[in-house]
DNA sequence: TGATCGGCAAGAGCAGTGCTCTCGATGTGG
DNA sequence: CCACATCGAGAGCACTGCTCTTGCCGATCA
């Protein structure tokens, strides 16, 4: 290997080590992670962070990327080896649920308010899409199926936008069918989020997991899913 | 008046203000709320604001109670006159959407991620149920109207949750209709809070306002309201 | 009236932060 | 072997939340 090659690679351990540790610092105290003690706890100097992240902004996007890929790829897994498209869209639901639950402060970077004074970059928004891809690919096997009684049709410049969004994968997603998919993602996010923030407290506080799957029928109900 | 009344009517007169400044500093700068800015901007030392609030999260917690406050009074307000259980609960979801498309930064303080350390006291959670509270009414007098065909019966441990939350309103709301309209209202906040934190861009650009509607109809047949 | 006391604001100060700059060490490529 | 790019360390700047002390000023009481 040449010796360039040994040094980025020396580089790209030393990036991961420091995704980790501060990946560990998120998971422990929340999002105001601190560069500082990051570089602390990897018994370095601040300032030699900054060879590795010019900010902590691109710390912190970097780490979104990595979350945005982790749920993405988890939701895949969960529903690998799962038959008809509502078991499929629930298994998505309860896979992104389940690790959020584990890493709830990387589902809040992801899915909470956007960190003060931060702008996403182009970088997050390919890897952002991975999960309602996932969606979009359950409902367009399901309308190959013949498995999608649509709903009562729509009309306005929203329909339009869904039209088009639809165009993009298949031809055949109806608009009404493709904003019930859109308003599903949006139903999963909700519910997660509400159960992680504490919106639910005091009213479902056993079986969350089952007030979940509830919600993902509904939403499945709404989309025209009949199997 | 007497002299202690004044003193504390000068209290209460500074403890607004200081809140007005904060919001503006919220609104223009995202949720690092600085105290010292607050302060400069009030013409006054950063120590001074102490005597009005004991930390930065007693602060943030009272604004936190107002957001709570100011978008339950601008729902309610809103559908006032408003007729039709169905266009209730829509004119409800607009006029929260609204509310939160004027004040993005509060809307994030209530609904987005919780704020870095901080845990919310028992005083917010009275005001916090404003909302649901309201969605709630609108579907007791459903049920009361006989407007509300339930969706298919449910059963387990979030079943039982779900009706004896019912039953703190009315005996009369099946526990699938009281699951479906937490279902709404988590649908709500995150129709709200997907356009607010960028989750729709490049997918609905311009109509945003008539997909939230389509949204807010589809929760409103889960829930099973037929005016 | 004069002394006392309580609430208020200001300032200094502590420990922490993100970030920049410079300087020295160290390993790499010609 | 030497020049060079890369890296780490340290000092330093401006900022933060928060505490403590000091002094002021008006209200209260003897």
């Amino acid at each position: 290997m040449s010796a360039a090659g040994v040094r980025a690679r020396i580089r790209a351990e030393m990036t991961d080590e420091i995704k980790t540790v501060a990946r560990r610092h998120l998971a422990a105290e929340g999002a105001n992670l601190s560069l500082r003690a990051v570089a602390r706890d990897l018994g370095m100097a601040s300032s030699a962070v900054y060879r590795y992240f010019a900010s902590r902004d691109e710390l912190l996007t970097a780490l979104i990327i990595d979350a945005y890929d982790a749920v993405g790829a988890a939701a895949e897994q969960a529903i690998k080896n799962v038959n008809g498209h509502t078991e499929r869209l629930v298994g998505v639901g309860l896979a992104v649920r389940e690790w959020a639950m584990a890493e709830p402060h990387q589902w809040a970077l992801i899915y909470g308010s956007p960190v003060p004074g931060y702008q996403a970059p182009q970088d997050t928004i390919g890897p952002a899409t991975r999960v309602i891809l996932l969606i979009v690919s359950i409902v367009r096997d399901a309308i190959r199926d013949g498995a999608v009684t649509a709903g009562p049709p729509i009309t306005g410049r929203y329909a339009e936008e869904l039209a088009a969004v639809a165009a993009q994968f298949d031809e055949q997603i109806p608009p009404q069918v493709a904003g019930a998919t859109i308003a599903a993602f949006v139903q999963l996010c909700g519910a997660v989020s509400s159960e992680l923030f504490g919106q639910l407290d005091n009213s479902i506080d056993e079986d969350r997991r089952g007030f979940f799957e509830f919600q993902m029928r509904g939403a499945a109900r709404l989309i025209g899913l009949t199997s």
